[in-house]
DNA sequence: GTGCCGAATTCGGAATTCCGAATTCGTATT
DNA sequence: AATACGAATTCGGAATTCCGAATTCGGCAC
């Protein structure tokens, strides 16, 4: 038998609330934070809120107001470009062990339809697609591939990071104009992997994260120039 | 003027306080944890003990016990493995960044006597040097250059998985006899870092970041089979 | 003597309260 | 009317208290 639901576990449970809050710019870059606030809105004490905040603080979705309090850290484009030459360096790492594992015979029918099933969701050119979905859709792709590299660092070191990246996805995304070519090479990078070829499935794989950072670069910091 | 010592946020000063005491194995793999005990011995109220604790569980270095409360993570040789696999790829960027910023003139003068300065202290085979104080000069050397390539997100990503990486060389350098080969390797990386060479800065990075992973892994699984 | 049931203790999470610091607003003085 | 000083409010961190759950220990029955 299972522990069941066991606990809420109050810490938990708001420290994902307000990670997703702030991933779907429900809580948008520079909103002030008032831990009395949060509390009384989501029904708890100050305690798990706070408990909550440090741990976003370390993950720098959140950060001091200059003044007093804290506040929604705001999209630094710079940063967003550094994390994109991690995420090339690591994407090549993962692109290459899933590769090798599909190769190897290691892989699961299921993990592989899986991956084959969220490129066909993406590359399905519907324009009604909500933003939000597609956006999922991209980090399930990515995070699919780190879970095939079967390197559970991978996905645990940069668990942290993806608010960062959700956040700068819907800025870009919002254009539009990139959203084709990204669903293309994530279907070439699929298609690579699934075929086993880990030199070209890394290349590939490491080429679209620094063609995404470029690109969500230059959109945020046009973004920034038209406020 | 500057805002000076400011107020002493427990919560920080606890969590460096923990994490470097299980970084040294002062707090054991496997040691139980109860907050109340710390929070005595601290001479602090539990509430930023238990905040401290939260930070901790993320990064990894408690979990909870099977029973009830926490402990010290015990080292997990596959985990680490991963993990410098990921470091892999990660010391291979930067290294390549580094090495460009240099070639590129981009680097300070202090930047790159302080990288050569550590290097002469590792190199320096001297065994009345006491671990801790080598086991330093490792993650100086590594988080130089990391400051040296100019990407502030692989320091920041890399941060917390140090305390993991300090407390397995601990155990690696217990040994002595890969003491040498990492402190050459080292010193060759420096050289072709400093030369502005990025091609093989990368490739003698990479490589380093495997080796010293393997035989790790190999002493930790060695380790455990001799409890 | 062994095993099981229950009460006391332990422990961690959450709520409430307290305190120091910073901000803000009001008033008085120039 | 503008500015400067000061009191009230706001806010976050820390301490204390409370509560539910799990563990442990003692006693009783078999």
């Amino acid at each position: 038998m299972q522990p069941l639901p066991s606990a809420p576990i109050l810490v938990d449970q708001v420290y994902r609330r307000l990670m997703t809050a702030i991933a779907d710019r429900t809580l948008p870059p520079g909103r002030r934070i008032r831990q009395g606030e949060l509390a009384e809105s989501l029904g708890v004490s100050r305690q798990p809120i706070s408990h909550a905040l440090q741990l976003l603080k370390h993950q720098g979705l959140v950060r001091e107001s200059g003044r007093q309090g804290l506040e929604v850290a705001p999209m630094d484009p710079d940063r967003i470009r550094h994390l994109y030459r991690v995420r090339s360096a690591l994407d090549e790492l993962s692109a290459r062990d899933a590769a090798e594992r599909v190769a190897a015979g290691d892989s699961t029918a299921s993990e592989r339809a899986d991956l084959a099933a969220i490129v066909a969701k993406g590359s399905a050119f519907d324009p009604d697609i909500p933003l939000p979905v597609l956006v999922q859709a991209d980090v399930d792709f990515h995070q699919r591939l780190y879970a095939m590299s079967s390197n559970p660092v991978v996905i645990e070191i940069l668990d942290p990071q993806w608010p960062h990246l959700r956040r700068s996805m819907l800025t870009v995304l919002e254009g539009g104009s990139y959203r084709r070519r990204a669903w293309e090479e994530h279907a070439e990078i699929a298609r690579l992997v699934l075929a086993g070829d880990a030199e070209a499935a890394s290349r590939a794989s490491r080429r679209h994260a620094e063609i995404a950072g470029e690109e969500t670069a230059l959109r945020l910091k046009g973004e920034a120039a038209t406020d």
